[in-house]
RNA sequence: GGGCCUCUAGCUCAGUUGGCAAGAGCGCGCGCCUGAUAAGCGCGAGGUCAGUGGUUCAAUUCCACUGAGGCCCA
């Protein structure tokens, strides 16, 4: 017979699976596919009855393109998700998208002049609109599944009506408070500014040493250096550092304290040349001392801060909380008033009565000269520095004390119950819950209210007569119902007699002459109500939901931002888990930012490689600390895609002619080879699932590399191969391994498929013409039985590496090629060593010709291996080296193809 | 400056409560095969476990400090 006349009777298939992926092309066909047949709706509906663990959405800002970030966070809770769908959960995957706020305010500003407010939040809902499409077209090229014709959106009317009703229930609850803050504020613009609108510029400001009297202590004063002594009058304290040292010299007849580290500078800019040391004190020592202002009759106390720095000055820093941020902190702390005797137009009030109506830029020279006056006014110099300005009208700004409103996060009882609250919840990693609980314990109060135009209007009312701002429950919820017909707008497009159903009334004096509040939300309080707007509300699930998933910037933002409303409207947390990744690193382990341009967009890298490749990638690392990105380990993500997917395709190649219903061996008919193939893939799918279990994604993707590589395409793959080709087709011992390969790849399908769900999709499909997707594939439990296996196992292939390194020995003397090639011996010294040998055929166990054992108890050692060239002549069929060829087939060969059409041999 | 975190082969990761000469896969080098073939198999070279000091009979593993870096604050 010839060798080609001989193919005929080879089981060597053909497969019309491609080695090629082709990804670019193939994936948005997929996509498609998903979409048409709505296969998320068809989980949903597959899993209705299963257990409720949904993962709820953090939005993004609907503000650009998607980035590194987006597409890692995205990919994630697409790992989650879909795990949940094949594992039978009900998981509802709701995308959102962030709407309001100021960076939008700010890019719609630069197109739009228009100077109508609904005009202008009109153009705004639109650019975000606009980006949500963006945006949702790019997650959904990443193969991310989910609610994608109906995600929510903070701007959608209920939405915004379910942020007000929010608003009004915590209020209610008494946790809004009226406060005052400073704010960057434009006195010819008379408005408010964030920081990001504020430039700064250099400017030329007084810079004054002032001494201030020490109250109890004859001569004694204390050092204070400022560059707005129009600030002087809202001075309320002088704060020192609690650790560092602080001189008191003498100076003429008097004396005074300067930090010992700034002393000799500060002497010299103040022009003293003589003095003397008289003693050094901590900064904690001077706590409690008092002195009387510079201008008001009135004492005020030395505080201790660690804000205080050696840089410049005195080290005795003059403190306004009403001036300024650092000020404010230490103001709340001290339990000092917010005070700041400056109006709309920077003008002083009657606060500072002495000054009423004068401008505070103006002011300067007159509080230098009334320092002067009083003998307290050391030095005045000019100095230039950067200085805060207007961005629009270029002048300089004012750090001022304004009304606010602000949830308390200060009061003990909540803060304990949201202590008690992270305590409950599942931190992943762990150490989540140390920095949360520290940010919980540290934090201010939040203000929620912003002096902006975008975004969902505090429905505070303000008398007209007494100037008194409140908020009236009744017409906030009458609001609320409004907003959810027609949009937040109406609170500028109507007037409040419109809007209010009956009479407003205010509290304090009765007048009925009311007008609307002119401040908005903050944004984190927007998606900070997102489980009630969306878990509760739009999606009537309850809370707390499964997990929260984001980046760690957002321990101080959204975790916080849902915890606190959650815990006080609901007594808990929003969230059983948080879950957190890190930040995404260039090569050399910089920060990926437009600035460094070192940005790789995950829009090149799906045009260039295929969204799997980043899903892989993304598998493939250990998100929970910072990750470096880069071509070079895309390449690397490539070479390993390309190994997963050759091995499916061999697997499908073999599978050609099987057919699962009725080809299948019972387990107890298996070979034995093949039944440690089962064990090798129950304990794979153990591990497999454990990581998944706990989003450990990296183990996922090692494990899964390692099984493919190591267990099946070194090992098992390798064994088999002559037994899948040898055997009559539909022979006991061929299809026993292919029933194998059956289920290898029956849960290899599923395993792979929340990560590369492409290819799981496209293999699945490939496999059962008749079925829809693996995602609403039955969950495939893996029998217990195949984990039994047998303890010898270990033994066989531990004796298998030796004889591995035996014919390599061989090799390398050239002695023989192919492992076929020999023949093996094996001598060994405990007749139990025969249980071991008898375990599988060790012809095809050892992938050679022939294999001899012998029993030698009076060895010295416990095997003896020994390799020679097979004797015999090559049988033209099966490679084998025999000595019973008849035309070039050995016996072996003869007999099978003698079956060959047989069935059920 | 503060809170939290990271630092193991070129890359991505393992290394349970301190204890055999620190492992895997990829990549790289060399070889084998040509019935998984723009595939498959084998072998090999790569690490002062960021650095220094300490605790201990023994430290990659515990402690302290230093360095580099990240997130969030100030």
């Amino acid at each position: 017979m010839s060798e080609k006349e001989g193919e005929k009777f080879l089981n060597l298939l053909k497969t019309d699976f491609s080695m090629k992926a082709n990804l670019t092309e193939n994936e948005p066909k997929l996509i498609k596919y998903w979409d048409e047949e709505n296969i998320y709706k068809k989980i949903l509906k597959k899993n209705k009855d299963g257990e409720v663990k949904i993962l709820h959405d953090g939005p993004p800002y609907a503000n650009g393109h998607i980035h590194i970030g987006h597409a890692l966070n995205k990919i994630l809770k697409d790992f989650v998700c879909k795990y949940h769908y094949m594992r039978g959960y009900h998981s509802p995957y709701v995308p959102g998208w962030d709407c309001h706020g100021l960076p939008i305010e700010l890019m719609v500003r630069k197109e739009e002049k228009t100077q109508d407010l609904v005009e202008f939040r009109k153009k705004c809902r639109e650019y975000a609109e606009k980006f949500i499409g963006v945006q949702r077209d790019e997650f959904k090229r990443l193969g991310i599944l989910g609610d994608w014709d109906d995600p929510y959106k903070t701007m959608s009317f209920d939405y915004e009506a379910d942020i007000l009703k929010a608003f009004s229930e915590i209020y209610k609850k008494g946790y809004i408070n009226k406060g005052r803050k400073p704010i960057h504020w434009c006195m010819s613009c008379e408005t408010a500014l964030a920081e990001a609108e504020v430039e700064y510029n250099d400017h030329t400001s007084p810079s004054i040493f002032v001494k201030f009297k020490v109250n109890g202590h004859k001569d004694l004063y204390i050092v204070i250096w400022t560059t707005t002594p129009w600030t002087l009058p809202a001075n309320l304290a002088v704060s020192l550092h609690p650790n560092f040292v602080y001189s008191r010299v003498r100076v003429d007849k008097e004396e005074w304290i300067v930090a010992k580290e700034l002393l000799k500078q500060s002497m010299t800019e103040m022009e003293i040349n003589e003095y003397e040391l008289l003693e050094d004190k901590l900064g904690s020592a001077f706590e409690g001392m008092t002195y009387r202002h510079p201008l008001l009759e009135k004492n005020c106390p030395v505080i201790l801060g660690e804000h205080v720095t050696l840089e410049q000055g005195t080290g005795c820093v003059h403190t306004a909380p009403g001036h300024g941020q650092e000020d404010f902190e230490m103001g709340k702390k001290y339990g000092l008033e917010i005070f700041s005797p400056v109006d709309d137009k920077g003008k002083y009030t009657d606060e500072y009565a002495e000054m009423k109506g004068e401008s505070v830029f103006h002011a300067n020279p007159v509080i230098v000269e009334k320092l002067g006056a009083k003998g307290l006014l050391i030095k005045e110099k000019k100095i230039t520095h950067s200085y805060p300005h207007c961005w629009r009208c270029h002048n300089p700004l004012v750090f001022r004390a304004t009304p606010q409103w602000f949830i308390d996060t200060l009061e003990q009882n909540i803060k304990n119950s949201v202590l008690e609250a992270t305590a409950k919840t599942g931190w992943i990693p762990g150490w989540g819950e140390v920095r949360f609980a520290n940010m919980v314990e540290n934090r201010t109060d939040w203000c929620i209210s912003r002096q902006r135009s975008w975004g969902v209007p505090i429905p505070s009312l303000i008398c007209k007569s007494c100037g008194e701002e409140f908020v009236d429950t009744a017409f906030t919820e009458q609001l609320v119902e409004r907003i959810r017909k027609e949009s937040s707008d109406i609170w500028f497009v109507r007037e409040l007699d419109e809007l209010a159903a009956g009479k407003l009334e205010c509290p304090k004096c009765k007048s009925a002459d009311i007008a609307k509040g002119k401040n908005i939300l903050d944004v984190w309080f927007d998606s900070g109500v997102s489980w009630f707007a969306v878990l509760e509300g739009k999606m009537k699930e309850s809370v707390p939901c499964e997990m929260y998933l984001e980046g760690t910037d957002q321990y101080r933002g959204w975790f916080q931002s849902s915890m606190w409303p959650s815990v006080i409207m609901r007594g808990a947390a929003p969230y059983k888990k948080v879950l957190t990744h890190g930040f995404s690193l260039d090569e050399t382990g910089r920060p990926m930012s437009k600035s460094l341009g070192n940005v790789i967009s995950p829009l090149e890298v799906v045009k260039k490689y295929g969204a799997e490749i980043l899903r892989l990638w993304v598998a493939s690392i250990d998100y929970t600390e910072d990750f470096r990105f880069s071509y070079n380990v895309l390449n690397q993500m490539t070479d390993a895609y390309k190994n997963i997917r050759n091995r499916l395709r061999f697997i499908l190649m073999n599978l050609a002619d099987f057919d699962p219903e009725k080809d299948v061996v019972p387990y107890a008919e298996m070979e034995n080879l093949d039944k440690w193939a089962m064990k090798a893939l129950h304990d794979f799918a153990a591990s497999i699932d454990d990581a998944y279990d706990k989003y450990e994604y990296h183990r996922v993707y090692h494990g899964l590399i390692e099984f493919l590589t190591v267990t099946l395409s070194a090992l098992y793959f390798d064994m088999i191969k002559s037994r899948l080709y040898m055997n009559p087709p539909r022979s006991r011992k061929r299809r026993s391994a292919q029933t194998a390969m059956h289920y290898i790849l029956t849960v290899l399908l599923q395993r792979i498929s929340p990560v590369l769900s492409f290819t799981a999709e496209e293999t699945f499909r490939f496999l059962y013409k008749d079925k829809e997707s693996v995602f609403l594939d039955k969950w495939f439990n893996i029998p217990a039985e195949w984990g039994e296996g047998n303890e010898k196992y270990k033994e066989a292939f531990d004796l298998r590496d030796i004889v591995l390194k035996e014919l390599e020995n061989r090799r390398a003397e050239k002695a023989i090629g192919l492992s076929l090639d020999a023949a093996v011996t094996i001598k060994y010294k405990k007749e139990e060593f025969k249980d071991v040998l008898e375990l599988f055929d060790l012809k095809e166990f050892l992938i050679v010709s022939g294999v001899s054992t012998l029993c030698d108890p009076s060895m010295q050692e416990e095997t003896r291996i020994e390799v020679t060239k097979s004797p015999g002549e090559k049988c033209t069929r099966c490679w084998n080296y025999r000595t019973d060829l008849k035309k070039g087939l050995c016996s072996d060969c003869a007999e099978q193809i003698k079956n060959w059409s047989k069935e059920d041999i």
